[in-house]
DNA sequence: ATAAAGGCTGGAGTATACTCCAGAGTCAAG
DNA sequence: CTTGACTCTGGAGTATACTCCAGCCTTTAT
């Protein structure tokens, strides 16, 4: 059941990321996680750093960015963080500010649901 | 072209809120909207309120709920703040702390973008 | 009365992001 | 060498949230 340690299947890193082993092999399809390496087999592997770009996928996607605007976010790291072209750089700006934004809105919203909660506990049930 | 001042027809609605006719009737077909009143003819008719449950929507969206859990939260501003059931309790305190993490995230988030761009603005492109 | 602008319904189609599956091959242990 | 856990591919299917359309009706200005 141990194969050589540092050598990761995809198995693995499904479970260390909680992303599905069909999602993942999904996200490599679209482009957002590079071709793993194959064992002479034909079995995907993978180093640890993969299990951190899941990680990155689903926290980003979390926050409302499409795989596609992941995709070029992180195709930037891998090239020594050269804007890959003038769009990358209004995507990255756009997206700063729909964060200040989205962090108001949160906090707004936030604020509106603990009210309404805070006046359920106030009137208790039953 | 100018009804009732105070009666809304959905083009109307559509244009104050940003989404479209379509989207519009979509909501009401999922019981996001209470039903709109109808002109003798059969057109829906809103008041000025319809514009901002629509803008709540919008937003709601935007930080990542989906049409079902927003409904849910609508409808207990409906009924005088009565939780509709203790599932709509754990809803609200669950999506509580679930903006508390996207809080976070975004501006780790946000705070990266920077990093990169201002890396960016600092080579200077071409 | 009529024409242009706007609205109606039901249903089909689209985009995104998965999710599931069959049939077959791989790998490590015993 | 067999077994059982794991992985492979290609393609079909699903959920969510729209989006578009045909064919027809309403409204209102002229």
């Amino acid at each position: 059941m141990k194969t050589n340690e540092s050598i990761l299947q995809i198995g693995h890193i499904s479970k260390k990321s909680g992303l599905s082993i069909d999602t993942i092999r999904y996200y490599e399809k679209q482009g957002l996680l590079k071709v793993p390496s194959r064992s002479v087999g034909g079995f995907r592997t993978y180093s640890a750093e993969a299990i951190d770009q899941l990680i990155f996928i689903r926290k980003a996607q979390d926050l409302g960015l499409t795989l596609k605007e992941i995709k070029k976010i992180m195709s930037c790291g891998d090239k020594g963080l050269e804007p890959c072209c003038d769009l990358t750089v209004d995507l990255f700006t756009a997206k700063i500010n729909e964060f200040e934004t989205k962090i108001q809105e949160l906090q707004g919203m936030k604020k509106k649901l603990k009210t309404v909660l805070s006046g359920w506990v106030g009137k208790k049930k039953k």
